[in-house]
RNA sequence: GGGCGGUUAGCUCAGCCGGUUAGAGCGCCUGCCUUACAAGCAGGAGGUCCACAGUUCGAGUCUGUGACCGCCCACCA
């Protein structure tokens, strides 16, 4: 590789090339070590998040592999063993959906299918176009372990869910009964609680008579929001204490439009408060009458089918769609009478995640895992600090769902997923649950068996990832070596889906794992990406932002730089391209500046290389010593907020450090050196070449494309690892930071920053230099001196003096607390505008002294506050009280 | 009905355990193509930190109340 660099920083000529590379040569490949292999080192593991086969990449996902990204790549620079996990997920009810969408497109249905033949024609989609985001992760440089891949409907991996299932039933936490369940008239399938999404909705709430039998005159008036359920009634209840209705405890009432007998029954779910404190009571439709039925021994009408049509049960309603027949059966009430009003009523209805389809809930057998036992030592896991939050509120978001959970319905009607494990006897009827189809029914010994027709819900199985992945249940080393892992980062929307899943199902099968039982010792919960109005992107309104199309404009480092520079725990991201056009700035800064060293490598000649580590003589000069400090002291930064995942204080102290340390003071700094005798310039740029190696590991993590085409052109072909991301990470070490050298500068700084302020003000001719004049203490003058050069070039000054006056009644001059600094100029000031800023900073001044006064001057504040604090405040005090006398003495010299 | 988060410069956001002068990027103004970089350099303007009350020697930071946004959870017809 040649040291030469293009002259444009242009990202789609060397990503792609890296990604390749990296994938190539299998560089983020982890073989399993070996037990008592003796250079594993700590271990770090983590599993991505297993994005959808149907999936293609998106903001979000790009957030959460940027964050994992930085962290992997940090860990493994560390010196960690280091694991990162990819995997897709079968996503049942999504890919199903899609692929009958497909089917749709050409005439045909799964059902014109069949089973068999559709479920092939998901593999073949899958084929065609189900590793979307996987091409999309490689472009984007993920540092994942390819060939440990996997997909969740995988031999083995389905063999484990198999297994798991096999396990819970045995356990008896897997049971299978009829209940009401959300279900999905669309999708046709029962879907979790978690997949219902709340909507509230200004609607209707219908009043309806029912008669009292045999007496038409009295009748008693329920409330619905659904008046098409009331075709199943089989009883009204009351509430027992409530008076109103006391005469009618033990009558029947007729149900009309059905004129069915049903009975007044009496029941504390009956809110006297609400409504007319009559409820119809419809066991097969509602999941609270559905109690109420079993208490009091009543009949359950089912009145639809799977699409929500009215059923053979509905009587004349028969065939019509729900909402077909909830205006008809209005329409009917109110020709007979019985329709007594009609309020307004705002209330919540569930829809479904994946359609949007409304819900209906619908008594159905579905098999369920009881879930309290699991709950209570997920629960424990967290309040013991087994597993610890960041941000760490949402852990009291997880407790609250633990401590109300619901058992949790894992059958789904679907064609798409692992088929549950249990064969019904066409004999006997009896179920058994198994490992593999049973040859004969071990009830009654007749081999007419037939697998049940459900499947799994989809966060069934990834719920399992974090040990199945690593092979279990067969007891595999890399469980041993990997469980629990370290890690998992991943979105708030998938807490309870999937991060709750996983602790109960890893805590229940890992119990007896050596290295603890739970999944994961830390959950990060990262923000939402918005747009920059702070939209939720959305496709229908269309302010989605691809992040591969913004990284084809951009560059990956950019984009991966402004998800990291934002990504503050705990706040939402408001993705703006303009911050992006800023980092792909950033980029371009730290390509010049290579271009810039590999400039004056080839300028120099031979005799010198950029990696041969820093001359211990050039530690002899103030601006080596500081930049090493700064450079040790930020790293030591980046690794400190890394580790509590404060991804934009570790990005912005590492763009500070570059563009406004490294480049704006210390290459201008050493730019005349570089062009000095030649023993002097090889020697400044092995120095430079050392710092700038170290910068480049620094951000490699952040922006990995850009580091490892510069670093592996700094070693000129002969590059001592086969990547940037295998050597070590920068380190803070105390004997590299040299206080004194980061004081000494900041004052040197401070000084041509005035100078260079002076000069704006009076309208230098830029390319003009002046003479300049410090007066200052001995101490500051010394400095001065022995870096006169830095502060003539940087200031463009042309002979600096030093004064014995003060020079603050000069025109134009600067006071600060350790110098006053002014220049030979003889064009006027404006005095007018001279005395504007004076007056300006005198206020800002005398509101601090003041402020500082009355501190100081409080004796509370003096025993109280930390001795550092007043100390430092008095230091405070006496600069300002200097920095008044020198600015009033400088205004009385204006008029 | 519960619970959570936010409100800081024109815009988008930082500001960690309360501690001297509240920061950044973009935008804006002034001046520069100074042979690494105009995707740049130098200088500058711009803030009653939502309101009120409290705790404290000291509050953008902690507590309470309110306002306005936003989110999550919930089987009340």
């Amino acid at each position: 590789m040649s040291h030469e660099l293009p002259k444009t920083y242009d990202p789609a000529a060397i990503e792609p090339k890296w990604a390749g590379y990296w994938v190539q040569e299998k560089l983020f490949s982890v073989a399993t070590p070996q037990p008592g292999s003796p250079e594993s080192g700590p271990v770090f593991s983590l599993i991505l998040p297993p994005p959808n086969v149907t999936g293609r990449l998106h903001m979000g996902h790009m957030l959460n592999q940027t964050e994992m990204d930085i962290i992997i790549r940090w860990r493994r620079m560390r010196g960690f063993l280091t694991l990162w996990l990819p995997g897709t997920d079968h996503a049942g009810i999504a890919t199903q959906m899609m692929v009958e969408r497909q089917l749709a497109s050409e005439g045909s249905s799964r059902q014109k299918l069949g089973r068999e033949a559709f479920i092939q024609r998901v593999w073949e989609w899958k084929k065609h176009y189900g590793n979307a985001i996987q091409g999309q992760m490689k472009r984007l440089g993920a540092s994942v372990d390819w060939d440990r891949e996997y997909f969740t409907m995988d031999e083995n991996l389905s063999r484990a869910v198999t297994e798991v299932f096999v396990r819970l039933h045995e356990q008896g936490l897997i049971y299978r009964g009829m209940y009401i369940v959300n279900w999905c008239p669309r999708c046709m399938t029962a879907i979790s609680d978690l997949e219902v999404v709340h909507e509230e909705l200004s609607g209707k709430l219908y009043q309806i008579k029912y008669p009292v039998s045999g007496d038409p005159s009295q009748s008693v008036t329920i409330a619905t929001t659904r008046p098409e359920t009331m075709l199943a009634d089989v009883a009204v209840a009351v509430n027992p204490k409530d008076a109103r209705y006391r005469h009618l405890h033990g009558k029947t009432l007729l149900l009309p439009l059905m004129n069915r007998e049903i009975p007044v029954i009496t029941d504390e779910l009956a809110d006297p408060e609400f409504g007319t404190g009559a409820v119809k009571i419809t066991p097969a439709h509602d999941p609270n009458d559905f109690q109420v039925g079993l208490r009091h021994k009543l009949p359950q009408i089912n009145i639809m089918d799977d699409q929500a049509r009215m059923n053979e049960n509905a009587g004349p309603y028969a065939g019509m769609d729900r909402f077909a027949a909830r205006e008809k059966i209005l329409k009917d009430l109110e020709e007979r009478g019985l329709l007594a009003g009609i309020k307004d009523h705002t209330y919540s209805i569930g829809k479904c995640d994946r359609c949007k389809t409304i819900v209906e809930p619908r008594l159905s057998t579905q098999w369920f895992i009881k879930i309290a036992p699991l709950a209570k030592r997920a629960t424990e896991a967290v309040e013991h600090g087994e597993i610890v939050f960041t941000p760490e509120n949402y852990a009291k978001t997880y407790f609250e769902w633990m401590r109300n959970i619901h058992d949790w319905c894992i059958s789904r009607q679907l064609w798409w997923g692992h088929r549950i494990p249990a064969w019904h006897c066409l004999e006997c009827k009896e179920i058994t649950v198994a490992r593999s189809a049973p040859l004969q029914c071990p009830q009654c010994g007749k081999n007419r068996l037939e697998q049940d027709q459900d499947v799994l819900d989809t966060w069934f199985s990834s719920g399992l990832l974090p040990f199945t992945a690593f092979g279990w249940p067969e007891k595999t080393r890399d469980l041993d070596v990997f469980y629990p892992t370290s890690l998992l980062i991943t979105g708030f929307d998938i807490l309870f889906f999937w991060v709750a899943r996983m602790v109960m199902l890893g805590c229940h099968f890992m119990a007896d794992h050596p290295h603890g039982s739970v999944p994961f010792k830390a959950v990060y919960i990262h923000a939402l990406v918005r747009d920059a109005e702070r939209q939720k992107m959305s496709k229908t309104k269309g302010n989605v932002v691809d992040p591969i199309e913004v990284t084809e404009r951009y560059g990956t480092d950019a984009v991966r730089f402004t998800l990291a520079s934002m990504a503050s725990p705990g706040t939402d991201i408001a993705f703006s391209e303009s911050r992006t056009e800023g980092y792909r700035a950033f980029a371009n800064k730290i390509w010049n500046a290579a271009r810039f060293m590999f400039m004056n490598l080839d300028r120099v000649g031979g005799g010198v290389s950029l990696t041969q580590g820093a001359p211990e003589a050039e530690m002899g000069r103030l601006e080596n010593r500081w930049i090493m400090s700064r450079f040790y002291r930020v790293a030591g930064e980046v690794n400190e907020n890394l580790s509590v995942y404060r991804f934009h204080e570790a990005a912005n102290l590492v763009y500070n450090f570059f563009w406004g340390e490294f480049c704006d003071w210390y290459l201008e700094i050493i730019k005349p050196r570089l062009s000095e005798t030649e023993s002097d310039s090889r020697s400044v740029l092995a120095f430079l070449g050392d710092v700038f190696e170290g910068a480049l590991r620094l951000l490699s993590p952040f922006m990995p494309f850009i580091t490892e085409e510069i670093w592996h052109a700094m070693y000129d072909g002969k590059p001592p690892a086969r990547s940037i991301a295998l050597v070590k990470f920068p380190e803070a070490e105390k004997r590299r930071l040299h206080d004194q050298a980061e004081q000494q500068m900041a004052v040197l700084q401070e000084i041509i920053v005035n100078i260079r302020n002076i000069r704006a003000e009076m309208k230098v001719e830029p390319k003009m230099k002046t003479p300049a004049r410090l007066f200052a203490n001995a101490e500051v003058q010394k400095l001065a001196e022995e870096n006169r050069g830095m502060i003539e070039r940087l200031a463009s000054v042309d002979g600096l003096e030093f004064t014995s006056q003060p020079l603050r009644e000069t025109p134009g001059a600067r006071t600060a607390v350790n110098f006053e600094v002014a220049i030979n100029y003889e064009q006027k000031i404006d005095i007018a505008a001279e005395r504007e800023r004076l007056l300006k900073e005198l206020k800002k001044l005398e509101g601090e002294q003041a402020n500082g006064q009355r501190q100081l001057g409080n004796e509370q504040f003096l025993k109280k506050a930390p001795a550092n604090v007043v100390e430092g405040l008095r230091k405070r005090a006496a600069e300002v009280k200097t920095l008044i006398e020198k600015i009033q003495s400088a205004l009385t010299k204006l008029e």
